[in-house]
Order: structure tokens, then C-alpha cells, then sequence
DNA sequence: CCTGATCCATACGCCACCGTATGGTCATAC
DNA sequence: GTATGACCATACGGTGGCGTATGGATCAGG
């Protein structure tokens, strides 16, 4: 939680804790005396490194922009064969909660997903991963129209499974049954 | 948004008014005197219909388990057919957000899911929802494990649904394609 | 060492919301 | 008609977060 022992803190210090707080609280936790506490430190540091709150709340953003959607995206990409690609990126969005990286700021930000900061980086980032989405059936060999369809559903259930692994962890597939989980459901969208 | 010219509140009215604000601005947006001013009132009425902002959050939360889940449970099980059941119910749920009933609330809640109020609703919720899901797909002639697999993924895929629906409806099926998605998605759900 | 720049703490005013206290209004019972 | 209780407005103190101002600490270069 907290940043050990450092005396000085510099700008990214800031927005990885405000990134931490948006992934645990939402983003009303993203408040400027709350995250210097966690930090050890007050508001004067806050205001030596960023402007205001909003600029905070910005460079988050783009911060989980660039983490959570390209770097997945180009590691992904690595693989050649498109099968390969779609096997990897779903087992590793569907991961089980207790590993670390289900998107949890996409979930708490879906509360305030009109907010004018918010809004355009989340447009951006859904559009971006459909479009992956849709690319890799399109790969796989499936026309424009059924590769759409199949990037939706292929999308919309890792949120689903984003969301009820975030809230209710026990009702979710852990284990063996997960490993069968998603093999079952990259069948189901690799075939017909 | 308001209440016209009625001079005489109800509790009724303020938990309906709770329930707008939580759909549209999460739990923060739950505040007495915000809520108070869009009624056409002041604090001075709602402290005589509740004791406290907990008291109408929780008489909210209530409302919305026992109206978007339990009510909507019962309208399905009017049919015989489980198939048909499974139909509707995916009709219902996946309706495009220009129809009302995307269930926001759900997809609000979700960044305060650990809330203490929250939290046994929410549970309860998911649970149900599961449970009737599974009970579908027994009902339908699936074995045990098979028809939990199926629920998960009818499940996650709506709430991931409602999630996209909320924040970028431009890029969910509409009209005929909608129709489309739908039966492709039954079909997926039902066979094997 | 001294100086300037960098980094941070403290103290302040501001606003939004919570909850309380107190008194006012209005309908109905009698 | 007036008394009672339901319903509500106003005013108040308390809290927590935002942003500003100002000065203290720390470090590098000369």
C-alpha cells in the first residue's frame, strides 16, 4: 500500500496510487488528501507535481489506457498463429481473481463513465479492444458480419466474468474448471 | 424527474427518487439534499420519512432486488415451455438501452460492491439470477455441471451486455441485428 | 558554506453534504 | 373553531475534501 520509506515522491508515485484508489474505490476515491495519507505525505506535494485533482485523474487515465489495453494488446500479438492469439488473450482476461489482472477500473468506472474525464478514454479503450477482438476472428477466418458478432460476445462475457469475479469471487470457475471454462468457451466461439 | 405539483411526499417517492439517483450517479449520488431539491423539497421532510441516509439507501436497495429480479423471475416462470422461458428471458434482459430495462443499477453498484449495505443485496442478487439461470438449463435437460457452465456464460454475457449498452450503445446491436445476436446467442446456449 | 531550486508541511477559506433542533402549516376530528 | 398530529422549511453545527499561500526543509552547484 504504502511506498516504504522514500522522501521524495515524483509524479508517477502519485498516479499509480490514484490508479490503486480507482481500482479499489471508485472514482470518488481518486480525493487528493486521502491518497497524500496512503502516500505519507499532504496535499503540498500533490500540488507541487500536478495542478489540481483533475490532472490526477487524467494522467490515471491514460496511465491505465496504455497498461490495461496496448501493452496486453502487443503482448498478445507476439504469437503468430490467430488461434494461438484468441486462446491467450481469453485465458489471460479471464483469469481468476486471485490473480491480479481482472480489469477492476474498468468496473468502477463504469459508474461514472459520463463523467467528461472519463468518457473519452473509456470510448477509446472499448472501441480499441472490439476492434481487436473483431481483427483476431477476422484472422481466424470468419467473414466481417460473424466476426463482429462473435467479438461482441467474445467481449461482453469478459466483462460479465470482470464483474462477477470483482464481487462475487466464490461463484466463479477456479482451477480445473476454469482451465475447462475457457476451453469450452473458445470452442464455442472458434467453431461454425 | 419530479413529482409535478403533489405537496406531500411519501417515503415510496423518496426511495423511487434514490433509486433514480443510484442508477444515474452511483451510490454518491444517493445524498439527501440533492435528492431533496429534485423532489421539490428540503431535508426537513425526508428526516420525517427516514431516520438517515442509510435507512432509504437500504429501502432502496430493497426495492431494486425485489423489482428487478424476483418480479422479472415471475414474469418468466409464467410459461411453461423452458425453452421459451429461456428465450424471453434473454429477450428481456439483452433489450437494447433505448427500451428501458438495462439493469444500471447492477453496473453502478458495482464500483461500492463492498459497501455493507450493498454488499448482502448484492450477493443475493447475483445468487438468484445464477440459481434461476441453472434452473433453466436443468429444466432444459442438461446435466448438473454442463448447466452451470451455461448459466455462467448467459449471465457474465448479460451483464457484460448491460455493461456496453450503458457506455457505448452505439456499439451494441440494434433492431434486426439485435434480433440476430439474440437468436445466434440461443442457439449457442442450447445446443451440444 | 552559500544560494537557488526543488520538494513538502501547515494553515487557511470555501463548499457540499449529514444530521439536529425548532417552529410553522395544514387537514382533519371533535 | 380549535386542537392535535402529520408533514415540512429554516437555521445551525460538524465533517471532509478542494485549492491557495506561505514558509520550512533538503540537495546540488559553485
Amino acid at each position: 500500500m504504502d511506498v516504504a520509506e522514500r522522501k521524495r515522491l515524483t509524479a508517477r508515485d502519485w498516479t499509480v496510487a490514484a490508479l490503486n484508489a480507482l481500482a479499489e474505490g471508485g472514482l470518488a476515491a481518486v480525493a487528493v488528501e486521502p491518497i497524500a495519507a496512503c502516500l505519507g505525505a499532504t496535499k503540498g506535494s500533490f500540488y507541487w507535481h500536478f495542478s489540481n485533482r483533475n490532472a490526477l485523474l487524467e494522467a490515471a487515465l491514460l496511465q491505465w489506457e496504455q497498461v490495461n489495453t496496448e501493452e496486453i494488446i502487443t503482448l498478445i500479438d507476439a504469437d503468430p498463429d490467430p488461434h494461438s492469439r484468441l486462446r491467450n488473450l481469453l485465458n489471460l482476461i479471464l483469469a481468476h481473481p486471485a490473480d491480479p489482472p481482472v480489469d477492476r477500473v474498468m468496473l468502477t468506472l463504469q459508474a461514472d463513465a459520463s463523467h467528461p474525464l472519463v468518457a473519452p478514454v473509456f470510448a477509446r479503450v472499448t472501441r480499441r479492444r472490439l476492434d481487436y477482438f473483431t481483427e483476431l476472428f477476422t484472422a481466424c477466418g470468419f467473414p466481417p458480419g460473424a466476426a463482429h458478432r462473435r467479438s461482441l460476445l467474445a467481449y461482453t462475457a469478459f466483462l460479465g466474468h470482470a464483474h462477477l469475479a470483482s464481487t462475487s469471487p466464490e461463484l466463479v470457475p477456479a482451477g480445473a474448471d476454469r482451465r475447462d471454462y475457457v476451453d469450452s468457451l473458445v470452442t464455442t466461439l472458434v467453431t461454425p
